[in-house]
DNA sequence: GCATAACCAAGCAAAATGGTTGGAATTAAA
DNA sequence: TTTAATTCCAACCATTTTGCTTGGTTATGC
């Protein structure tokens, strides 16, 4: 029951690109760098995104990627679909179909379909464009403060996991 | 992101004994034989339960499983929690404390706290008891088809995965 | 042409999943 | 008092998934 790497990192990659990428094309090891990820392991997530038709590369010196449209029309959920598969927290043969109404044997599809539902629900809702704008209050924010308090250090201390 | 199958199992387990268990204990045997699942592996999955205080038992012939309190005061949550852990898609060391506000790096925790509190919502709201209403309801309604259709076969022809 | 990029395919160690095996302890009934 | 039924317990194990790494190949701007 738990979001893969794919699906953490990723997202974070597509934040970071949606940031840097507004005029530019930003390259893979740039992303990497900033976000802390091995870069050969991101490359496998951005071909995934981009399988997803969610950013365009351009290829040689000078190359990198872009979003493939605006922050504001791809959602967390087509993100992370791209990069981990189905969401569907449990897959019933019965979901969808008619079957498996036999009493007890499946009322727990009901609970399944709830929760799938509630998962698609939320990361359907929050744009990509959200996330960015958030992004960019925090950071006006933390530069006011950084220079009194250094908070940077005592969080990438914590590495995940 | 999935559910394993000790959740499903579990939930489904957790049900036929809540339909079953309303007077005389109930055998591990039995809950497998009707639920389709393996003795040996749904004595796991009861240990789990037991632990989390969900079930009680009592050992030795004629022994067997029972409700530790009324199905209207265990959620869906209570079960899949004791089951599977805690039921957080994504464990982000800022999601609980005040660290990592450093712009990019961390907007995306907001993503998962989303995430976790709608699954944990909806699996809290869910009541054990609400599920056996349902498939007693179901159980009668299909009682009065079954010697027509026989829907049963058609079901238990799909088996999971 | 050469440095800088994206692209591609495979391999691989460690962890998690989904069980199985083989018993030991307890208890009701015969 | 035996015996059958039952929970309890502790390993073990094969397979799959995860989270990478390695070692290239193509394409392109300067």
């Amino acid at each position: 029951m738990k979001l893969s790497t794919k699906g953490r990192y990723g997202l974070r990659a597509m934040v970071d690109l949606a940031l840097y990428s507004e005029k530019e094309t930003v390259s893979l090891s740039s992303i990497a760098a900033r976000q802390d990820i091995s870069e050969a392991y991101l490359e496998q997530l951005m071909a995934k995104l981009k399988k997803a038709g969610l950013i365009i590369s351009s290829r040689g010196a000078q190359g990198g990627y872009q979003l493939a449209r605006p922050a504001d029309t791809i959602s967390v959920g087509d993100i992370l679909r791209a990069l981990e598969g189905d969401l569907d927290a449990v897959k019933c043969p019965g979901l969808s179909a008619e079957g498996c109404q036999t009493g007890d044997l499946c009322v727990t599809k009901y609970v399944w379909k709830k929760i799938n539902e509630s998962i698609t629900d939320t990361v359907d809702e929050i744009l990509l464009g959200t996330l960015v704008k958030e992004s960019k209050k925090a950071r006006e924010k933390h530069s006011t403060i950084s220079e009194k308090k250094n908070i940077r250090e005592s969080c990438s201390a914590k590495k995940e996991k």
